[in-house]
DNA sequence: TTGATTATGCTCTCTATGAGTATAATTTAT
DNA sequence: ATAAATTATACTCATAGAGAGCATAATCAA
């Protein structure tokens, strides 16, 4: 080894917000020139052509005390947003892709966060912008039910993948992972934080673009012969939500699950909603996050019991049937009992 | 700016076991060059005098991969264990020493795993050796009930810091803080996994030597006078356990409230116990880890009930009373349902 | 005024869990 | 050899919380 190539700490962060029922991410067009590679700088307009990217900035040891304020300061330099809750996720630091296309390049060590606010036009230097999250995670949005999607794309081209296992031992481990994931009576209970497995298993399958993005890289260099992929997969890896750059849907996906996790035990919901809100706009942030729908009744029933909410006296008439109370979020639970949040059920409740 | 000084990435490792009801942590005496700061390398025989530590290694982006296998290899170097799980805990990056002290060397950027093995000797590069984890948290063993370090010492310290607040709010501030990892009626569903909480109340409150090696630090720059500290507190602070290197004391408190709050949806347990067992040993470790005692029979009941475990067929009759049934884990659990772990009950039992 | 719509309150059932009692199979003391 | 102590295992009971549905209240739209 003639050299070794050191390592560039990067600051990843997943800023969630949600309106109108819908999770939104921030995510930025541009792409950094620190996380282009030599091939994605280079290539002509394709799959992997200017995607989606995480807010992402170095950390710099010099003017930052700790990383969480570091991240906290360019947030706030690019796009101008006021984070109400910031949470370290998970540091990402995987060579997916071919050394010899790194060749010289700093291995980068990415520190992925959690942020949450408010939704607001994003401003600062970054051409930042707010994207539905699950158009990048599609399968994770069960609401209206389980996703057409999921019955008429993945299961079957999981099936195919099932099958060219290399030996029966492989085939039956691919299909007990396939029936964790995306089984068809899933144990809701947990079920629902497992969305990084689902997205890795997705990945290894190459149902995703970003599979045939990284390991092209890959095979291009070994074997010109087998740079070509299988048709069927392709068009599979288009229909499973647009790209983003380098690992930033896995990033996603672990963000994803954490935030349903700490749902149940945390009042983080809070930190997304208007300081006044009804229970049943509390309940709809709680489903859009959860990506299932609840029984209304004992939704309120488990808030009200948690003594999570106050009433405000007032009550919000936008709607067309009966005016619903507003609450605020009283934030003295979170010194009084120690595990607070709304629970979640297992099974999907129509309304 | 001159210059940006650039940052190491290092790996640490938890690496833990159970054995004889006893948690046990694998630390290195020696201390690496990388670790020591100046202040260090050249003060006398003192409290911050050669401090166990934990296990670690920088990082090398020419070697691996993943981080994951950076870990797995040099603490196989250093330690010759074989590691039976390994999950990434959370980086730590926080400038806690004074700037000046470190100036010319590296920020170090360290991400903290957890890892679980059985016991065995250590051997390997390092002079590393097995320890009580809770010798180093000492207030978080409950399994004897409360912990008299609790009420004789931790609780008047505490007290006195909460008077010392600067004004009445910061008082209040400080008085619930201490209620909520001290509290007299703690809510025990999740106050066992509220470890660095509480860890980093008594750092801030000056309970532990690492607060007044790492302020002293900062204090004996600014103003030589403030550099002496409150005997009383000293005497406190040698009780509490002894200090680890840097931050590592943080790092074994986030470790521990991560493998709590894992006991109970993960079947983690497991990694840490022979093929064969009977299912109070089970509940021994469990309860090493939970820190608590637990009701046997409703142990047992849910251990069955969740068909977590298969009989061997054979008996343990080591014991004095009637023996035991050997039983090993059934992996198959993990295929069939997403949430396995032991449920863990809210308050304590006596046997 | 009537019906649709949404909010809110209440009940019933079932299951998981906390806690205790009873019985079985050993070892140890007498 | 027999009783007492010790440990393992089985079973019962009470209770809290969650899932599910019905009933009522307060508004808007036709």
């Amino acid at each position: 080894m003639i050299e070794t190539p050191g390592t560039v700490v990067g600051l990843t962060a997943v800023i969630l917000a949600v309106t109108d029922e819908v999770p939104r991410l921030a995510v930025v067009r541009r792409m950094r020139h620190l996380l282009a590679t030599p091939a994605q700088r280079g290539s002509p307009a394709s799959i992997i052509d200017s995607p989606d990217t995480l807010p992402f900035g170095p950390f710099d040891p010099a003017r930052h005390r700790t990383l969480e304020l570091g991240l906290r300061q360019w947030v706030e330099e690019q796009t101008g947003l006021d984070l109400r809750y910031v949470e370290q996720l998970y540091t990402f630091g995987n060579q997916y892709r071919d050394p010899r296309e790194l060749k010289g390049e700093p291995r980068l060590v990415s520190i992925a966060y959690l942020a949450l606010t408010e939704e607001s036009p994003v401003a600062g230097s970054g051409e930042a912008h707010w994207r539905d999250w699950y158009s990048f995670l599609p399968w994770e949005d069960r609401r209206e039910g389980p996703p057409k999607l999921i019955d008429k794309v993945i299961r079957p081209a999981l099936r195919r993948w099932v099958r060219q296992g290399a030996d029966r031992a492989a085939c039956r481990a691919r299909e007990e992972r396939v029936g964790i994931c995306f089984g068809l009576k899933p144990d809701a209970e947990y079920d629902r934080i497992r969305t990084l497995e689902r997205y890795e298993l997705l990945y290894e399958a190459g149902l995703v673009p970003e599979a045939h993005r990284d390991r092209g890289a890959l095979e291009r260099v070994q074997d010109a012969a087998r740079s070509e992929f299988d048709p069927q997969l392709i068009e599979v890896a288009r229909l499973l939500g647009p790209p983003m750059a380098l690992d930033n849907r896995r990033i996603l996906a672990t963000a994803l699950g954490r935030i349903r996790g700490k749902l149940a035990y945390r009042p983080v919901v809070f930190e997304l909603l208007p300081s006044d809100f009804t229970l049943f706009q509390l309940q709809r942030v709680v489903e859009a996050l959860a990506g299932m729908r609840l029984h209304k009744q004992n939704f309120r029933r488990t808030v009200m019991a948690g003594e999570l909410v106050e009433p405000t006296g007032r009550v919000d008439s936008t709607g067309r049937g009966r005016p619903a109370e507003l609450y605020r979020f009283r934030r003295d639970v979170m010194r009084e009992r120690a595990a607070v949040g709304v629970s979640l059920p297992s099974v999907r409740a129509a309304e």
